[in-house]
DNA sequence: CGTTGGGTTGAGCTTGTTCAACCACCGTGG
DNA sequence: CCACGGTGGTTGAACAAGCTCAACCCAACG
């Protein structure tokens, strides 16, 4: 099953939420004709964005600007000053901790609305931010973004129930990394993503994976060869199959969340 | 090397910061002498509390009581309502998650200063908080605490400040567990608990152990067996020394750390 | 003084890793 | 157009890390 990363993730854009194309315009003070895209970004409902009436999105969204990536590209690495922060808008990005000695943890994939590289120490990036899929996003100065959350206390709220969210996602994983054998892990990660797709509107059926399997393996605490055992078995008892492409067809939602313990 | 609880936390209170017995007495409105336990409390300077000055300090404490449990007593349970939320003044806490075949990942240890029993979906408590040493803590009713909160901006920054930290802590931990070997998992969480102790005034030579076995080997994601046989390799290797009671004395802290991979 | 709870150790087993071969697909350059 | 190498995925065989089961030890306690 040999699938290029374009291929894999042309059919993973073929069904996401589509691009704002021709927003409105707008007239701004100086009467240039110019337009706010957050008037249709698709990220507009989620988080800091979603309290924001025009005015003030339109303040937020000039503290940044709107920049693409390629699959594989770094958004942000660990150790490298911090700079601006990012939310997305289309595509998928992970955010991984990376040892000395080449090992890597992925500690979270984020997708479009959510927001990554918020964390700094000493002024430098703690994780690195791999784009997995191609990637739109707004990066926010940090200092500017910080004192725009401090003026408007709805924003602080909802980056506070953001954090929370966040908090408790990484427990999840924990406790599945922890505690779960690799046929588990696989099973409640692949709930996992089924969710994240329908809650963003991407087609889960079928589900394309976003990433490779070495990605998925840096996320569940394992090899590649054991995703790959894992996925034939699961695929044996029938609960998904596997496409020649790389997209899956969960057969048993049900009892695929119940092997994985019902993490998702 | 059979050591009681009584004996471990015996040890362990010994060396914690002094507890209040007398705090100053106060004069309230209604002319009734009390004290307000919060002025000599060791917690005081963390997080919430950090900021406030007498009043505020006072409105808060009367949200709320202190209460003590014994060690194995539970603060919370995952699926009880959801009632109030703890600030540790004293001891410490194990937050965990059980599956429903008994399996369990602890999510964090709570120290004293730190809150927990925070997290609830659908209005009930989604960890269990069990005492592992005798515990005082602050209980507060979490609507008001809530509305105290969001009085008192200056005070939800501290919360985002702790959230904040609770969130790297646990992306450290998922790292570990996600990435590490048994040894070097071991090696991380002694060189995390001295830096821990020595935060908290806890004395670190000898380090006593505030948990058993079994509550290491579910916080690291192992069997007490294998827990027990990564020890035993420490020793070997020089790196601590296992008194015959259950206190540890931490030869070489670098080249522990190292092991660890200096995830501390 | 027997019982209980916690810790260690050994032997054998299971799970997941390592190493290697192999395949399918794709892009590139004769 | 085909030969080629590179990337990603699967599979097998040998191996090792960690788990299971069991025995045993020690200290505390009734």
């Amino acid at each position: 099953m040999g699938v290029s990363a374009a291929s894999r993730v042309a059919l993973l854009v073929l069904h996401s939420a589509p691009q704002p194309l021709r927003p409105p315009s707008v007239i701004t003070g100086r009467g240039i004709a110019k337009p706010l895209p957050c008037l249709t970004c698709p990220a507009k409902a989620k988080n800091v964005c979603k309290p924001l009436e025009y005015d003030r999105q339109k303040e937020l969204f000039q503290l940044g600007h709107q920049s693409k990536w390629e699959p594989r590209q770094f958004l942000f690495r660990a150790g490298s000053p911090a700079g601006p922060l990012f939310k997305i808008i289309s595509g998928i990005v992970a955010v991984s901790k990376g040892l000395p000695d080449g090992r890597r943890q992925i500690i979270a994939l984020v997708f479009p609305g959510d927001i990554c590289g918020y964390t700094q120490i000493n002024g430098q990036y703690v994780y690195d931010g791999e784009a997995i899929t191609p990637v739109t996003a707004c990066a926010f100065d940090r200092s500017r973004f910080n004192a725009f959350i401090h003026r408007n206390p709805d924003v602080a709220d909802a980056m506070a129930t953001l954090l929370q969210e966040k908090l408790e996602r990484v427990r999840q994983h924990l406790t599945i990394v922890g505690q779960l054998t690799s046929t588990e892990r696989l099973a409640s990660f692949l709930s996992m993503l089924a969710r994240a797709y329908s809650e963003h509107g991407f087609q889960v059926r079928p589900l394309v994976m976003p990433m490779k399997r070495s990605d998925v393996s840096e996320y569940l605490g394992l090899r590649t060869e054991t995703i790959s055992r894992a996925f034939t078995k699961l695929r044996k008892q029938r609960l998904i199959e596997l496409d020649d492409d790389d997209s899956i067809i969960i057969c048993d939602p049900i009892r695929l969340s119940r092997l994985g313990n019902a993490m998702d």
